[in-house]
This record gives structure tokens, C-alpha cells and sequence, in this order.
DNA sequence: ATAATGTATGAAACTGATTTCATATACCAG
DNA sequence: CTGGTATATGAAATCAGTTTCATACATTAT
């Protein structure tokens, strides 16, 4: 393993002058730059990004946190923020929290101790007061989550009108009974929290009550979704539709009503949210509110690639629009 | 941000004692253990990770690279590898290499400048001759991969026998005009070649023939899927059935037939491969290859740490088995 | 009583890079 | 011709740890 002491030898200057030709300083006389440029090639020579950060430089790399990459949603956002960071010459390291507080704390030390230079958490399990202190270390951005009262750089989806609009949609429809499902708890802070209200809103505007039997809390899977379903099933007062906070549980519901021969959508309307792969492939193909993934991820890079090059640029408060796909669910 | 000479002076000791204390060397009394450690609890000390790699101790940190994490297959198995490695106190850093050489080889460095411990890899980019000068700077599993002529310790599935018990099922259920869908080229080195040696010896054994306008190469997504059963429906004779080398292959087939009137099974018969969540999704519910992901994973961390541990331990090539999964595709 | 071994600690060397400081030459202006 | 600036390089300090070497005392064996 060759280090910068056997470049030196082997191009017979310095290692402060091949340290400066790795670094692209200035002022190194062109015919000594290719001596080193040789050398390095001829060792085959790769610096120790060890020792480089522990003289303080940065390492082109960025850290994403996700709770579970299983999910899709998270998978494919990974994958767009990976793909933006590459473009703009950054390395991806991506960790899974588990929705555990101690690994979130794992990989916020990886920051403190510069072994990335920037982090985007997708998912946030410690109170905002514990992540906080580790911006001194690097900047972070969050993606996708809500904290109401913080004033970190934030980009993130216009959760109460995705529910609203959603909500809107069975209404129009003319539905009377719809049935709601979330990920979070129901008086949660976060982007539940955003996404109850715009289903309140809806049915408040339409003049509608709402009926607590009809509301799922703590649902994430497919499984859930069966679950619920059944739930359902066993009730004297069915709800005619039901808005579910993400196409896995939708689908999941329209498995188990399939099974139970419950018609989607003559005798449940059903929506789904984020726009998953899944949801072209169940059938009846899903009316869902699509989140511009892609987005999401593009400009979270974006920001925090610009708060890691000026070390005090303003941060922003980036909130992107949703959409109504409808298809045949509802 | 405090550094061990910090603890060292608050606790009135020497550095070196202070790391024997981190280290959990032998010979240290007791008490000024004690003194140590309360030192570093009143600081908040964290070892700075370049510092500690850069003399050269371990990471507890290892790293997996997969080709892309949005494939399910991929985001399954890197799950699977995670929680084994949690339950042994390893963190675990993905990589994203896209089918990239040079970004495998990125992250092959990590290896190289002890940034992680040890490396599983479920693509292999490179030829193993660029990638096995690395295993001298830490262990490298080989998951999923198919190297025939490498002596590096691979976890791998029986891949011929999934083509073959899968084949066998059609010609079973009376096909005789079996298309074949394939990742990778037909006549490729590693796993496809053993799919393909599979289903040969399925239709030889058989009396079949291979029709070489019903084998479709380079095929991985339902987009690909979709594509395969529009250059079917324009085909003279069309096959009776079809083995396709991933259920997100297949689901793009039946999404495709049923748009055209096609009907599975009557029409055409669609088997799938890995078992995914979507297997479950379409309609009708897919027959399809079970992979054993967790048991893959698991026993590829296994390995991994054995080797980690034990500087020459022998390394071993496992082989996990397959099943057929027979539901109402075909 | 002496040698050998086990326990316990610190000073200093070492890891592989970057950066500061010192120094030297070339070029241009006054 | 002298002084100032731009260009160019190297020696040595530095980052935050680990490890070697030296040393010292306490036991145990001969």
C-alpha cells in the first residue's frame, strides 16, 4: 500500500509537493506536476482518506439515513439522491436507522468525526434538540420530515394538501363515510400531523363529521392494510371509502377486500398515497397522490451541497407540491 | 470537541494509558479505569474513527455495495444483511455502484484505507481479477454472485436448479412451447449462465428443442416485461408459457397480457423468479422461484465475520437451495 | 537471595496525510 | 540597482489516536 512518502521518493520531490498536486494548488511548475502525476501511477497510489480528514479536509461524501430501505418509497429516494450527488462528484453512504434512536446517533457521529461531509436524514427519530448540536460538525438536511418548530433546512411534500385533495376526490365522488388511515399516531407532530388536518379540512368544508371508529392509526404495510380491512369488514356501519397513507397499505386493503369479494370501487373507493410502483400493478390500478420523488431527493442534494460549500449560505424551507393521479380505485 | 490528550490531562494520566483504556487492554488497575472513564463521560469524548484507523484498528463497520437498491431483491437482501450484522455489533454502510466499475472500485477503497472492515458485494462490476488484490486489506463475501473459476468464499443460490424445477413445472403442466427471459447475455459467465444450463436441461430431458426467437436477453424490469409481451403478441407462433428471470419480469408480462386480452394461465403461463412482494400484488398471484433472502444474507455476514475474525480462517463456497412456489399464474 | 514473571504506567515514535513557515528564484516597477 | 510581488519548493509541525520501548514494582519460582 503506497503513501505519499513513496511518491515522494519515487518523483524525488517533496511530500508538501505531492500533497499540493493532489490538492490542485497553485504554483507547482508544470514538468514537477507530471513527475508526481507519474508516480502516483506507477503505485498505483490512492490517498488515505483517513489521514486526509484527520488534517481536517473534506471527503466528497454524503450520508443519507433512512428508517427502512425495504420501503419503496425510501428505496427510491435514496436512489435520486444518490444519483444527483453523483453528478455533482459526491459518494453516497447510506445507513439504516431501524426507527432506532441510538444507530441515528451512530451515524450522526460519522459527521462529527468528518467522515462525511453532509448528511440528509430522511427520517428522524431523536427529538430535533439531540440532532441539532451535530450541525456545528456539518450541515444536515431534512428530507421528507416535519419539525414544526425547527429552523433547520428542510425540503419536504405539501402533506396537508395531499390529504386534502385526496379527501376532496371521495367527496366529489359522493361519499359520505370515508375512512382514514394513517402512518403516525393521530394527534402526532410531524407530517401526520399535516396530513389529519387536510382530511379534517375536506370533510369540515363538506360539511361531513368525523367518525373516530373510521380512523386507523399506526398502519405502515400491506399486511396492515388486510388488517384493516377485516377491521371493516367487521362493522355494522362500513365506510364507503377509505384514504390510506400509503399504496402498500392501499393495496393491501384491495387484497382482502378481493378475498372477501367486497367490489373496488362499486363497494369501497380506495386511495392510496405516494405513487408506487405498486399501485400501476394492483387491480383495479390505484388513485393514489403522487409525491415527486425524484424531487424531493434532487433538491435536498441541491441544498445540501450548498450549505456545505458556503459555510453560512441561508438554508431554505422547501416545501413541493403533490398531485391526484386518479385511476380506477376510486 | 475533545481529544483523548483532553481525558489524558483531565484525568492526570498519559494518552497511551487513556487508549488502553478505550482499547480494553489488560493491566490497567481499576481505579484509574474509573478516573478514565469519568473523565470521558464528563467531556462527552467520542474516539475520532480517521484518528484510530489511520495506526490501524478495526471499524466494526462493514460494507455491502449492491448494483441498485430500488430492485426489491436488492433492498431485501441488504435488510437481511443489516440486522445480522446489527445482532453482532457490526454497522453497515451500503453502496449504490449502478453497474459502475469505476464506483465499485470507489468503494472497493474503503476497503483499502480500512474505512470498513470487511466487504460483501452482490454485483460484481470488475473482473475478480481488479477486485481480489483488495482482499489483502480485508475480507470480501461475494453474495448472490457467480464467479466460476474465483477461490473467493461466495453465499449463492442454486440457480440451475431454480431454472430447471421451474421449466420442469411447465413441460409438467403440458407446455411445450416455453419462452425463456434472461438478465444478463445467454451465453455469460456467473448466475445466468447456470438459469440458462438449467432450463436447456429441463427441455432436453424433455425431448424440447431450444427456439432461439422465444429467448430474451438482457431483461430486468416490468418495463422490460411489458416490451417482452408486445414482441410475443407479434410473433406467428406465440409460446404457450414463459420462465422469467425476475417476478418484476414477469409482472410487466401479465400487466401486458391483460391488456391484450391475453389470459393467464389459459393463454400463457408466466413464471417468475425471487418471490417478491409483488408476486403476491398481481392477478392472478404468481408463480414464481422462492430465493431464500434472509437466509442469504445472514449467512453472508457469517462468513464475513469468521473471516474478520480469524486472519486465515477457511473460507467457503455455500450453495442455498431453491423452491418452486406454484400459485395461479400458471 | 536471586531470577523470572506478571502487572501497570508513561514518553516517544508512528500512522499518512495537510499546512505553516521559511526560503529561493524570476519578473517587474521605481 | 533595489525592493516588492508572484511563483515554486521543502522541512517540520500538526491532526488524534495506537503501539513500542523503557521502566518500576509486586509476586512467584529456584
Amino acid at each position: 500500500m503506497p503513501t505519499i512518502s513513496d511518491v515522494a521518493k519515487l518523483s524525488g520531490l517533496s511530500k508538501a509537493t505531492v500533497s499540493r498536486v493532489i490538492n490542485k494548488h497553485p504554483y507547482i511548475a508544470k514538468e514537477k506536476r507530471e513527475r508526481v502525476e507519474q508516480a502516483m501511477k506507477e503505485l498505483g497510489y490512492v490517498p488515505n482518506p483517513s489521514a486526509r480528514r484527520l488534517r481536517g479536509s473534506t471527503t466528497s461524501t454524503i450520508g443519507v439515513i433512512v428508517p427502512r430501505i425495504v420501503n419503496p418509497f425510501f428505496s427510491y429516494l435514496v436512489n435520486s439522491i444518490e444519483q444527483e450527488a453523483y453528478k455533482n462528484n459526491y459518494q453516497v453512504l447510506m445507513f439504516q436507522s431501524n426507527e432506532n434512536k441510538d444507530k441515528e446517533l451512530y451515524f450522526l457521529n460519522l459527521l462529527k468525526n468528518r467522515q462525511v461531509d453532509g448528511l440528509i436524514m430522511t427520517s428522524i427519530e431523536n427529538d430535533w434538540d439531540v440532532i441539532q448540536p451535530y450541525t456545528e460538525f456539518g450541515p444536515i438536511v431534512l428530507c421528507n420530515e416535519y419539525l414544526m418548530h425547527s429552523k433547520a433546512p428542510i425540503v419536504r411534500l405539501d402533506q396537508a394538501k395531499g390529504a386534502y385533495i385526496g379527501t376532496k376526490h371521495l367527496i366529489d365522488k359522493g361519499h359520505k363515510k370515508i375512512a382514514y388511515c394513517t402512518g403516525g399516531l393521530f394527534a402526532e407532530d410531524g407530517k401526520d400531523k399535516d396530513r389529519n388536518h387536510g382530511y379534517q379540512q375536506a370533510l369540515t368544508e363538506a360539511g361531513l363529521s368525523i367518525q373516530t371508529n373510521w380512523i386507523f392509526i399506526n398502519k405502515h404495510t400491506i399486511d396492515d392494510g388486510k388488517k384493516v380491512m377485516r377491521q371493516m369488514l367487521a362493522m355494522d356501519e362500513r365506510p364507503s371509502a377509505i384514504f390510506t397513507g400509503s399504496d402498500e397499505i392501499a393495496a393491501g386493503v384491495i387484497m382482502e377486500a378481493k378475498e372477501n369479494g367486497v367490489r373496488i370501487p362499486e363497494d369501497l373507493a380506495v386511495i392510496g398515497f405516494d405513487d408506487q410502483p405498486i399501485a400501476e400493478i394492483i387491480e383495479p390500478k390505484l388513485t393514489t397522490i403522487r409525491q415527486p420523488i425524484n424531487e424531493l431527493g434532487e433538491k435536498s442534494v441541491e441544498q445540501l451541497i450548498m450549505l456545505m460549500s458556503s459555510k453560512d449560505a441561508d438554508y431554505k424551507q422547501i416545501e413541493l407540491p403533490v398531485e391526484l393521479l386518479v385511476r380506477k380505485s376510486t
